[in-house]
Parts: C-alpha cells; sequence; structure tokens
DNA sequence: TTTAATTACGTGCGACGTAAGCATT
DNA sequence: AATGCTTACGTCGCACGTAATTAAA
C-alpha cells in the first residue's frame, strides 16, 4: 500500500483506462493491472467495474477517489512546503530540447520532477539542436539538451545510443557485414538516404567529419522513421540512431557501423541557470533518480 | 517516499525518540534511522534536531509533521470508509491469550490489525491457557489462543516453539546428549524444576503424557526465566519452551528433546467469533500477512 | 485484427535487519 | 557502563517489467 498505489487509483479515476493511468503515473499497463487488484484487495471491495472496454468507478470507489485526491493534496503541500522553504517555489525553468529526446527521455523526467517539486514550473521549447545551442548562449533558457557535449560542459548526461546503417533486407552486403558491422566508406558510395531528425548531427556529418563524401544523396528526410520506410522501398541506404529506428524492422537490415559512432545526450545549463536554485534542484534530482 | 516513512516521521515527534518510535511503527532502530535520514533528504531540509540524548523538530519540521498527521487521517478516513462499507466499523473483538504470547506474538499482529482497520476495537485479556478455553466455550470472547489446538479447530496457526531441557552446565550429561538431545525418560529421574508459565501444557504434563513420572520435583514455579534461574543455581533440571529461554545463558545447558516436542499456537475462535465480520476480518488478515 | 486487461514468470533493487561504530551521560 | 543514533554490509522479498493469454469490439 505505497502512495504509488493512491496516485495510480486517481490516475485510473481520472483516466478511465488503466493502460493511459499506468503512462501517466511512470508503469507499464501490467504493472498497474496488479497494483490496482492488489490495492482492492486491501480495501476488501472492488473500486472500479470492468465492463466492456472502459474501466467505470463503483460507489464506493467515488468516496474512497475523494479520498485519496485529498490525501495526495496533503502530500503535495508538504512538498510545495519543503521548496518554499528553500525559496524555490514560483521558480520556473525553460527547457530546450529537439524532438527525439522530447518525446522520449523528457516525459519520463519531467514527470517524475513534477512530483518532487509540485511549485515548480517547467516550460519545455522544441527546436533543432541548432536552436537549442542558440537559445542556451543568448541565455532565453536555463537548461538545453545538447548532442556529444564538450566534456564538462555537461552538468548530466541523459543518455546515448549508437549510430546504425540500414538498408533494403536481401542485399548481398547483408550476409557479409550483419555481424561485424559496416563501415562508413562502404556507407558513403552507396544511393544514400539523408534523415537529420532536425539535427546537424546526421549521417551526411558523420560522413564527412571522417574526411568521406557522400556520392549519390537522393533524398533528404527530417523523419528518422520516414527514411526507413524510403530505404524498405528501396531507394538507398540511410544512417540513423538505434533508438530512432521503427518497430516495424520487416523489409529492413539494420547493422552497427564500424567503428561504432555514438551520439550522447546531455544537459547543460545557461549562465542564468547556474544561478537559478529551481534549476540547480533539477540537475540535482538527476544525479541520483 | 512510502507511507511508512510519514508514520515513522509522525510517531518519532510523538516519541521524541527514534528507537521507541521505531518499535511503535514495528521497524528496528536502524532501519528507522535510515529511513529518517533518507526522508530528510528527499525533502532537502532537516525534519529533527539531534541534540545530545533527545530528538527535537525543526521549525520546518513541525509544519510537516502537521500535514502529514492529517495526510494519514485522510488515509484511516479511507480504512475506515472501506470497514464501514462492510459493516465492520464499531465492531469490537475480545481476544483471549496468555501470557506467553500475548507479549511476543500478539503486538505485531495487533499493532497490522490496528493499520488496515481503525475502526475496529480488539480487546485483549489475559489469563491462563485453561481460562482461555473457558472463555471460549463460555462465548465471552470472540477469539482465542490456544495450545496444541485440535486439528480442524485451529482457524490460524500463530506460531510454534520446540520444548528444551535445561541443565546446569557442566554435568556429565552435557557431553553425551548435547547433540542427540536428552530422552524425557533421562530428565524424570532427576531432581525437576517445574516451570509451568501459567499454562497446564508444561513439564510435568509432558512427563506424564509420556507415560512416566516425575520422580522429585524440588520447585514449581510460573515464569519460565525464574525457573532457569533456579536450574543455574543447581536446583535441578527443567523443561521450557525454546522461545521462553532468558538471554542469557551462562551457567546454563540447553538441549533438545530427543524425540522433539513443539508446542503449537493456534487462534480459534467461539461461535460468536464465527458470526462477527470484525473477527473474520481479523483472521483474514492472517492468513495471509 | 486491434486494443485492453489479466496472468505467469523471472529478476533487480531497495528496504530492512544484524552488527559494529561512535557519542553522550 | 548504558543508552541511543549512525554506518556498513548482506540478504530476502516484493514490485515491476516482459511476454503470453484472454476477451471484447
Amino acid at each position: 500500500m505505497n502512495l504509488l498505489h493512491w496516485r495510480l487509483l486517481v490516475a485510473v479515476a481520472d483516466a478511465s483506462n488503466i493502460t493511459r493511468a499506468a503512462e501517466d503515473v511512470g508503469m507499464t499497463q501490467s504493472g498497474a493491472s496488479q497494483a490496482i487488484a492488489q490495492l482492492e484487495a486491501s480495501l476488501g471491495f472492488p473500486v472500479f467495474t470492468r465492463e466492456r472496454r472502459h474501466i467505470g468507478v463503483t460507489a464506493l470507489g467515488e468516496q474512497v477517489i475523494e479520498q485519496a485526491r485529498k490525501m495526495l493534496a496533503q502530500l503535495n503541500a508538504i512538498r510545495a512546503l519543503a521548496d518554499e522553504s528553500r525559496g524555490l517555489s514560483g521558480g520556473r525553468i525553460r527547457l530546450a530540447s529537439f524532438p527525439s529526446v522530447t518525446s522520449t527521455l523528457l516525459p519520463g523526467l519531467l514527470r517524475d520532477f513534477k512530483r518532487l517539486h509540485p511549485g515548480i514550473e517547467v516550460v519545455v521549447l522544441e527546436g533543432t539542436d541548432e536552436e537549442v545551442e542558440e537559445w542556451l548562449a543568448a541565455d532565453t533558457v536555463e537548461l538545453g539538451v545538447v548532442m556529444n557535449p564538450a566534456p564538462g560542459r555537461t552538468n548530466v548526461v541523459l543518455g546515448q545510443d549508437a549510430w546504425v546503417a540500414v538498408m533494403p533486407s536481401g542485399q548481398q552486403q547483408e550476409r557479409n557485414s550483419k555481424a561485424r558491422g559496416i563501415t562508413l566508406e562502404e556507407l558513403a558510395g552507396q544511393p544514400f538516404i539523408l534523415a537529420t531528425g532536425g539535427c546537424v548531427v546526421n549521417g551526411k556529418s558523420l560522413i564527412e567529419q571522417a574526411g568521406l563524401q557522400l556520392c549519390d544523396v537522393r533524398v533528404k528526410v527530417r523523419d528518422w522513421v520516414s527514411a526507413c520506410m524510403l530505404v524498405r522501398e528501396g531507394l538507398g541506404v540511410t544512417l540513423v540512431p538505434e533508438s530512432a529506428l521503427p518497430a516495424e524492422l520487416r523489409g529492413l537490415c539494420v547493422m552497427p557501423v564500424a567503428p561504432p559512432i555514438h551520439r550522447e545526450f546531455g544537459l547543460v545549463c545557461s549562465p542564468s541557470g547556474k544561478t537559478s536554485g529551481a534549476t540547480q534542484a533539477l540537475l540535482k534530482g538527476l544525479h541520483k533518480g
């Protein structure tokens, strides 16, 4: 019977849907299902009605949920109190990021932070990686997600992933290089689909950084997944971050780049970020969690 | 940050003493200490002041504690709601037990139950095992702890322990039988200190049940530990439940009885107990926890 | 066929206990 | 010495995730 149970309870009531509620509180559908079952067992009566494909609330459930809401409010009051005492309350953090990170890493991050500091407002700005850098330099945001940050500049490493080559399945390269990977040189010589994800660090920049040149760029698209679709159509090969691969890989052959190339996301703070208590609180939270 | 943390927080505030608070909520001093430290870390400021040998509350701490109290009150309200819905609220359970169990097994049990069902009052009556049986038969209690209950009669097994023989250390039996144990026959022939613990199931009854007879009963005492003290003084040997042994065993030689004899505590309910929702709720709680 | 919930099963992390350490009276 | 808090360390259980299953629409 943890707090998570009650949070989940309220979330399910709000969403009328266990799956969405689970996402809201940051757990899987399965975990949520179990947690709810457990909670109901502990209470001794069902809180929710499972009927056809949506979840309702029993009469008793209503009462319980109302109380739970009040309880969580009290909890938030405590947290707010804590923040206020340190002058963090009413703080506002502007955080800049680019699409892939915004949709993958940030949600969980921000959820946890909001839970810990309900009194601090976090505004997320989305842009290209270049824009993020500009905003940081201009000090219009306190925090920014940057790629491959210069060492020492990063305050927190958010994550990393490897670049992988994508080509239509069934090519002869497939059996040759599937295991040991493919070199940039081999890639550069083929018809290429340039995917950017809205970043200046992309297939083209990587190849050029290696002193090579793409001999035949067929298309340039912003979306990673779109690029993979085009590969499947046989228009060429491409280079994408592993985490950006589409779920459905049929018709595609994905292989590591040799030697491996990684990209790393770091959170850096601007001059004004360094002096903001709220911002520092966020960074502190990341160092452990 | 679970509910236990907040319970502990309040408990510490009330007790002004981590050790006692820990007992109150059912954990060790160490665990409590860690939990408090963790909680303070999470809040970001100290709630308690550690000064000389007692614990005080900081100004912010006061605020937090007040909120926590309210929060826990909300939680209790939920539980009460749950019980009320099942007609359990306002219920009263009379539970009869005898000394050794009352002081060892019951406290934790009752604490957990009260936490789960704040609206149900549990009254504990203490007596000898015979009295407990009488009360059960007369239906003046809903539940009773009985020893070695007839199979099928027990609703829940609370625990069990083995009878052990205690004699002064340094006897020649010591080396002979320490490992393989001592038979009742060997014991019956020696000067005996009869300890009862207020129960009719005791050394004498065990020996007689085995078709033997104590040849020389020197003293009869009620308290198990006192009996062990007398053994140390060299007055004779005795037979006690393992769990009743004193902490300090210097000068004593404890050895198993061969073949082993166990005693079992079971919780049985009287006729009226079978129809009481509150009583059944308690029993249900024991089946799992 | 897709979406949603439950069930089964395995695993990792963290909470808690044991025990040692340290301080205060 | 005795009391009381903290720290170190090991382990056990549980909560959660993965994945298979069921059910409904």
